[in-house]
DNA sequence: CGTTGAATTCATCCGTGGTTGAATTCTACG
DNA sequence: CGTAGAATTCAACCACGGATGAATTCAACG
């Protein structure tokens, strides 16, 4: 079935395969998400996806969203003062990471930096540059990027454990409670 | 060079093979490292590898090694109560990660948890067994499980930046300096 | 020394998966 | 309508990498 040409209709396809390329990258990691899974994902052919988004390494990285734009994250976070700032980091955190539409483009960018060096320096470049430099420009007191960056670690070490490892635990927790437990020992970084 | 046929000497060809397969998983993920690449570390032809440890998956089960006996690692940490119980979780994490023997095994078992379903049970049941069930029984309060699994995810973070992406501001930390730093944060969920 | 078995390599197979260029069907626009 | 170009599939190439079975060299032991 399918059979050659052009399909009639306004149809967008090529949004179909990216979703289908977040969707698969997110749950199987860049090497374990092959072309030809993504294509079936999008019930298409691969040659498609190579037309559309080239190499499959441009198509990882359009597939690497961020859930918006980092500085106005940044703003959101530290705008109001230092007060405060750890459960709003907390309750950022958890908003991006369970929405759905986002969650797939963090999640391949989680896994991406595990897979290759360019995944790496993906995370590295997102840390670096909005979390670190933007809001530990606020803190007081001796080595506030290192202190951001723990609490940064902290943050990825939940992601690991509740969205790709899925231990049990962490994935039946309430985002309230997490958040309640985990605001505070950020703030005890920032403060 | 190297002719076909048993070398003379008295020599651990495994042992080497199992190292080699441990810092090729290390660096470059389970995915990442080849059989072939392992062999060529080794300096051994790839059916050798196969010999001595059968499918890949094997192999990589065999590489994966932790860094002592779990029961011994939980009982150092909680053997002489709570009190501290932060501080000296750290300092084990940061002394069998630091430890040029343990780290590749234990690099290993984290990149493998982003790469398999094995990987990733293996890393569940490691911390489920061990770092929860364990210690957790030691605590008191409400929910003290997932206050323990927000304390390993915390280091399970700290481990995916400073030795897996490599973030240079934690990169660079010394370990008295982190161990001071998040002793107290971790010790804020136990207590 | 001769034989058995372990250690090691050789040659090769085969599946998977990224990639490509040509062919086909549709839409848009004159 | 006719033609240009975009969307889509077809068919195939080719490299990489895991796996295997036979062949070769050495050690151990009688």
């Amino acid at each position: 079935m399918a059979r050659a040409g052009r399909r009639p209709g306004d149809n967008d396809t090529r949004g179909e395969v990216l979703a289908a390329a977040r969707a698969t990258f997110a749950e199987r990691g860049y090497h374990g998400a092959t072309i030809r899974a993504i294509a079936a994902t999008a019930d298409v052919d691969p040659a498609l996806v190579h037309h559309y988004f080239g190499t499959k390494e441009d198509l990882f990285a359009a597939a690497v969203r961020l859930p918006m734009p980092p500085a106005a994250f940044a703003e959101r976070i530290i705008g109001p003062g230092v007060d405060g700032a750890g459960e709003r980091l907390a309750a950022a955190f958890f908003e991006v990471w369970e929405d759905p539409t986002t969650r797939d483009g963090l999640l391949t960018m989680l896994r991406g930096a595990f897979a290759t060096d360019r995944g790496a320096a993906v995370l590295r470049d997102f840390f670096g540059t909005v979390m670190v430099r933007r809001l530990a420009g606020e803190l007081d007191g001796e080595g506030a990027e290192l202190r951001m960056t723990l609490a940064a670690s902290h943050l990825i070490g939940i992601a690991v454990l509740r969205y790709v490892v899925r231990f049990p635990d962490l994935e039946a927790a309430s985002v309230d409670d997490l958040v309640a437990l985990v605001g505070p020992r950020l703030q005890a970084y920032l403060g």
